[in-house]
DNA sequence: TTGCAGGGGTCAA
DNA sequence: TTGACCCCTGCA
């Protein structure tokens, strides 16, 4: 059952038309936009494919479903208002990819990677999600991040529901930081539970404003991030990159080292190195290069391997 | 069945 | 610069 039509909004040139439905919110002429790409390139952890192909997840404190259909994405259990307020930001919908990709696209390497992952758009996350869900990727692999995090969140989150359904909100700072060592490692946290509540402490106490270090520059944010325990320059970046639209951040983990080495370099080179190669050759687009980066080359040579992050 | 190697960011020595 | 950290996977 449709109902009401419909709100317009300029996006690079073509109409992006928001049609509310019985269940959500339906958009027609998203472009630019694969929930695969989206929720697969390893930059959230709360979105899990379901057998018709949709992803389910909670984000931003709500319940969701994303669907693809032809050209029309489907956000399942979302208002026109939640829209509005959360959703167009998250998925960064006022910003032209088309263009972001064209420019990219000038580049041999850049050209394959977008042609691979056409659909990936990076994802405002909540900080202070982004920053714990970080700390727990320092050494381990995407799936056992996923289960320590949605552990985090049954155990410590909030009970909630939605259309039937129950689900978890992400814990709070106040709430980790009045938790026992013991406690967050019971989640599947490991040696990283002492940096998860030093930092939740330090952002509960009001010793670290993660919404002040948004408001910093790239190099004062990044500098800022660092001095908490458990984040270096690796979790530090995808902090600024998912969560502070910081697009000059380039994350440098394992695979994009070697994506870096390999195709660009061409021989072994540290993260200073990649970085500053990353920054002069990328610009202000070198996060949106890394996503593309990452995604091409972990699913042609990676995800057999591991599926690390 | 068991056990061991390997993977992966950050910290501390 | 290097080993330890926690846990899972793959393979003898």
């Amino acid at each position: 059952m449709w109902e009401l039509t419909s709100h317009l909004h300029m996006k690079g040139g073509t109409f992006l038309e928001i049609i509310e439905t019985g269940d959500g919110i339906l958009l027609k002429n998203a472009e630019d936009f694969e929930p695969m790409h989206v929720f697969e390139c390893g930059q959230c952890f709360r979105w899990h494919r379901q057998d018709d192909g949709s992803y389910r997840g909670v984000a931003m404190g709500r319940l969701l479903t994303v669907r693809k259909d032809s050209s029309s994405i489907m956000l399942q259990g979302a208002t026109v208002q939640e829209f509005n307020s959360t959703w167009r930001k998250y998925f960064d919908l006022d910003r032209d990819y088309g263009q972001i990709k064209s420019r990219l696209a000038e580049d041999e390497v850049l050209k394959r990677a977008v042609e691979f992952g056409y659909g990936i758009r990076i994802l405002n996350q909540d900080i202070w999600e982004t920053l714990v869900s970080f700390i727990i990727s320092a050494n381990n692999r995407i799936p056992r991040i996923m289960r320590t995090v949605e552990s985090l969140c049954a155990c410590y989150g909030e009970r909630r529901k939605a259309s039937g359904a129950e689900y978890y909100s992400f814990p709070g700072p106040g709430t980790i930081a009045s938790l026992s060592e013991d406690e967050v490692r019971s989640c599947g946290c490991g040696f990283r539970a002492p940096y998860i509540i030093d930092a939740a402490r330090r952002v509960s106490g009001g010793e670290v404003d993660l919404d002040g270090i948004r408001e910093m520059d790239t190099v004062h944010a990044r500098k800022s991030l660092m001095e908490l325990r458990g984040v270096g320059p690796k979790v530090a970046d995808c902090v600024l990159l998912f969560s502070m639209h910081k697009y000059d951040a380039f994350p440098v983990d394992v695979w994009v080292k070697r994506v870096m080495e390999h195709f660009y370099i061409k021989e072994d080179a540290g993260l200073g190195r990649i970085q500053e190669y990353a920054s002069e050759k990328f610009g202000n687009l070198a996060g949106f290069a890394q996503q593309y980066l990452f995604y091409y080359i972990r699913e042609l040579f990676g995800r057999e391997l591991s599926g690390s992050r």
